[in-house]
DNA sequence: ATATACTACTAAAGCGCTTTAGGAGACAGC
DNA sequence: GCTGTCTCCTAAAGCGCTTTAGTAGTATAT
């Protein structure tokens, strides 16, 4: 069923030239004639040639493919697969995209086989802060970026939002909205943006000369958006006069949400809620969550730019890039009401 | 900085054996000693031997890369993937994903660059309906199966759901409901699914002496959201007693609920809409959208169960999949008031 | 002892491409 | 004439792997 595709080898011996000489017309050599190129070209297009990748990327030792392997597609990094794919086609880039399902054993699946097919680079969000399995499978072998906060090692790549920025952004938003009693929701796992976001959230809330009011949802709350549900069901119950929440991500925001709404108190009536992301479900016309948008295209470019950068120079000096996010003011909050 | 990778040459003289030794013994065959074996393995191991995919594949003539090309990846076929990499992963394969954008010209490239890349086969939903190109370049070259609903031409290979059963369970759901003023949105674009899903509507308006309210939405109404929206305001400007709405697609069902509720009726209290899709969208506390859901995991288990049959014995006869898709019901869809 | 068959290995070609080294021919300078 | 220097092309090795053909060596049958 299957027939052999036109080769080099058949330009070559169609045209009575030798292998190279069809190479170097390909391939813009500064050694071949002018005629003889066009020749080639020619050739090549009547043919229908078209040259193996896998071929090209093994005899030239680099190649094409770009790893991107991401915890869960179905999230803001999934969402960002739209952006690099733009990025890397304008780079001849091609993205092979793993979803690892949160699971060690198959991120280390997914970098191994990467690895194994020469990648250029590889894109991941991390399961684990913990990275040092896959730094020391793809050390000096491929460069490795790490997307989003859970690695801003200085000593690695990695891009992600400007947190601390972000956050003072939906804060002073809501302060600006007359609110003073806002709370904070995140969920337990440890990571630098999470850190980041409760530094900024403490400093101005001490500037307020307010309390903390700290939500951390525990392990066993399932999935992050029930995990978001549980903790407005607790701001309700802590009886705290609280008028604003910032949540962490726009996952949990949305349970929040719904935990604050299904316990008879309105948004952003009652409540404003503001997330941080810019998933595309926040833009929703029955969601409308403000939220704090991390530039994905920027992001995304940055990321290519990295792994192509360490792909030519070879240099081990790690680039980070800290994204400036937007705040984009939706629905979900209101000037506080007075008493 | 890279530094050279393990290669079975490596482990050959290091053994003492030859290039083929080594491969046998990693791959299996027959005609290799037990001993020999293991000692291959044992040292591959110990040496952290992994094999090249792309060699490997180049020498096979086989490849491990199967190619996803979808026009939007926010959207049903995006989340797709997810399903379609757990499949792929059971069978020790790796999914090039693209988005074209809907653009004819990219999805070209993609393809293209697929065939480039000897991917073992290929999973598309193609921006247009005429699928010549595709089929051209592709042809004797590599399996093509087209997914979703706009392509079901039986000399091809295509999994959908059956989007008649689906129109079906759509519809007598709401008519359980007591719903008989049910109208139909749809988008211009022409596909066998829409036809499918008109044939079913109109049988049941027939069988109830019901007259049709088939609601298109036009070219220019930007993307399928806003198409819903416009066509929500449609339906509130008819003035036509309608009392239940079923929509061909999720995204648009959300701009037509969007469209209701702006234009003051309630859903579902004064009218229940129901989608077609089970876009994640759909789930949200929020959205509460009733839907039909498309079976993701079988429909990637069909695809890629295609590809492998077509790819092992190069077999022509086209092969399809009609996946039976299940009715979720959720918050948008309510008993009829009565007047 | 010889033919037969089987086992366990090696040699070598090949997948389709890149790249290095080298060589033929043209042309200039002295 | 010889050397040197171009330009344009070829030969051949190599990327890391698979696979075919072939060959020792041992075991079995006659």
């Amino acid at each position: 069923m299957f027939c052999k595709p036109v080769t080099m080898r058949m330009l070559a011996d169609e045209l009575g030239l030798s292998l190279s000489a069809v190479s170097k017309a390909l391939n813009d050599y500064p050694d071949i004639g002018q005629e003889t190129k066009a020749l080639v070209l020619s050739k090549a297009a009547e043919m229908g040639y078209t040259p193996n990748l896998l071929a090209r990327n093994l005899a030239k030792k680099t190649s094409s493919f770009v790893g991107v392997v991401i915890r869960d597609v179905n999230s803001i990094y999934g969402e960002m697969f739209k952006s690099l794919n733009e990025v890397a086609r304008r780079y001849d880039l091609h993205l092979i995209l793993y979803d690892t399902d949160n699971d060690p054993a198959v991120e280390k699946w997914c970098i191994q086989n990467l690895i194994d097919s020469m990648a250029m680079g590889i894109v991941v969000t991390p399961v684990s802060e913990d990275v040092s399995g896959i730094l020391e499978s793809t050390r000096d072998r491929v460069p490795v970026v790490f997307l989003g906060g859970r690695v801003t090692n200085p000593a690695l790549n990695y891009v992600c939002s400007d947190s601390r920025a972000g956050t003072e952004q939906a804060l002073r938003h809501l302060m600006g909205l007359g609110h003073r009693h806002i709370a904070l929701v995140c969920d337990h796992k440890q990571s630098s943006s999470r850190s980041g976001k409760l530094a900024v959230y403490r400093s101005l809330m001490a500037e307020m000369g307010e309390p903390e009011r700290v939500f951390v949802s525990s392990e066993g709350d399932g999935n992050i958006m029930q995990a978001g549900y549980r903790q407005g069901r607790r701001i309700l119950e802590s009886k705290d006069e609280i008028t604003a929440v910032f949540v962490v991500k726009d996952m949990m925001a949305l349970g929040v949400i719904h935990g604050l709404t299904e316990g008879g108190v309105q948004v952003p009536e009652q409540i404003s809620v503001v997330g941080y992301d810019g998933i595309n479900e926040a833009a929703l016309p029955m969601v409308g969550l403000t939220t704090v948008a991390q530039p994905r295209m920027e992001m995304a470019e940055k990321m290519i730019d990295i792994l192509r950068g360490k792909a030519e120079d070879a240099n081990p000096a790690p680039e980070h890039w800290l994204a400036e996010p937007r705040l984009v003011v939706r629905r979900s909050t209101a000037p506080v009401r007075m008493k």
